[in-house]
DNA sequence: AATTAAAGTGAGTAATCACTCATTTAGGAG
DNA sequence: CTCCTAAATGAGTGATTACTCACTTTAATT
């Protein structure tokens, strides 16, 4: 049970400039989204999409040019979204002000606001998944995203924590990857592998944090 | 520089009853795996893989049905060959025989054994994870695979390293959710999202092995 | 009410798809 | 060589595809 609502208004504001949505063109969206997350791009019609939205199929193309055009403009303003925390300036503030437990509450903070964001945007989260190898544009926009905003704020993060001698002896990329690993491999298994699984989540959040805290710790 | 050969020999073996496969069946599968790598299922069309096989386009149906069949015949010998340590009678004896440091040992085994096999099988890696969201046949056989025999040869090892005391207080589905996520994160990232970086395997290895046997530590 | 531009329509199109089948080729047994 | 059967072929087929375009409807402004 996804609330496809939130997600399309979710969608509508990081549409550049506020430009409105015509209410057509928010059924578009919604139904694409649904259809690319259950049967994958490559696989989906634009008229099973347009049929789903209650619009001519012509109208799909009047507001993207092409069946590609309407995947990007689904999935790049949900990747920025996703990575917004890192953007945050304040974001590794735990980090620098509260050094003894610094790392746990950066991660506690970051866990649960992706895990909401990706309870919110399910169907969102397996179209990016699923479309990234096939597609050089989201992995170029991926790229862009990870090198240069995520990574550097990580590794700033670190490097402070390494000074104050809490953490591992261990290459920077290395460590991300781990804490990464466990994250995602968290949501998609939540969301992705086994949605319907009874899942406690706020022990498994906990059990994560721990899992990761004490892989990295100063031994 | 994936060694295809290599790879349709180890498909050939796994083919029920060593029946022979004729040259340019082996030639259509070599091809098939690497289109639907490259491209994914649903892009991949029959023509372009007997083209690529130097094969007519009836021959691919002389052998498979249906393009779908082609892919479970390729896909399932590689999802049984991967999961085979597990089946292996002797898989938990570390664990059993060497309690100090039994999970470790178990650990290195493992990882090392399936990275040398995925390296050598980085294609079909790529296709197994790529299309196992679309074809309920590919899950239902992952889940038979899995649930029958990964999980309750890991849950055997993981309740009597728990009984020694050497494990966390953590529900096992838990653990091996870490487990798993880190090695397969891992191995994504090594093959699959970045298999150009300069990557110095033995090290990581040996990283994400003591990742997580920190992380799993009796506290 | 008249005007206008944007939004919406759906029949039409050329390309491509997976798959079929009548026919030909290859290779081993006698 | 003669059979014979399995392997291989490739032109053909109907269905489906993304996308176009001449046209109609809508809605805001004058």
């Amino acid at each position: 049970m996804t609330d496809f609502k939130k997600m399309v208004e979710t969608l509508e504001q990081t549409t550049e400039k506020d430009r409105k949505l015509t209410p057509k063109q928010e059924q578009i969206l919604k139904a694409a989204v649904e259809i690319f997350a259950e049967k994958g791009y490559a696989s989906s019609s634009t008229s099973e999409i347009a049929a789903k939205a209650n619009v001519a199929e012509g109208t799909i193309f009047r507001h993207y040019k092409t069946k590609k055009e309407l995947l990007i403009s689904i999935v790049t303003p949900f990747m920025t979204k996703f990575t917004l925390p890192f953007f945050a300036s304040h974001f590794a503030k735990e980090v620098f002000e509260e050094p003894p437990e610094g790392l746990e509450s950066l991660l506690r903070t970051l866990l649960k606001n992706r895990f909401e964001f990706a309870k919110e945007n399910a169907p969102l989260l397996r179209i990016v998944i699923q479309e990234m190898a096939f597609h050089p544009e989201l992995q170029e926009n991926f790229q862009e995203v990870f090198l240069e905003e995520i990574f550097p704020k990580f590794e700033e993060a670190l490097n402070h924590l390494k000074e104050k001698g809490k953490l591992v002896e261990m290459p920077n990329a290395s460590i991300i990857r781990m804490i990464i690993s466990s994250v995602v491999g968290f949501l998609v298994t939540r969301f992705i592998i086994a949605p319907d699984l009874n899942w406690e989540d706020e022990k498994e959040i906990d059990y994560t944090i721990d899992f990761i805290m004490h892989g990295l710790a100063q031994k």
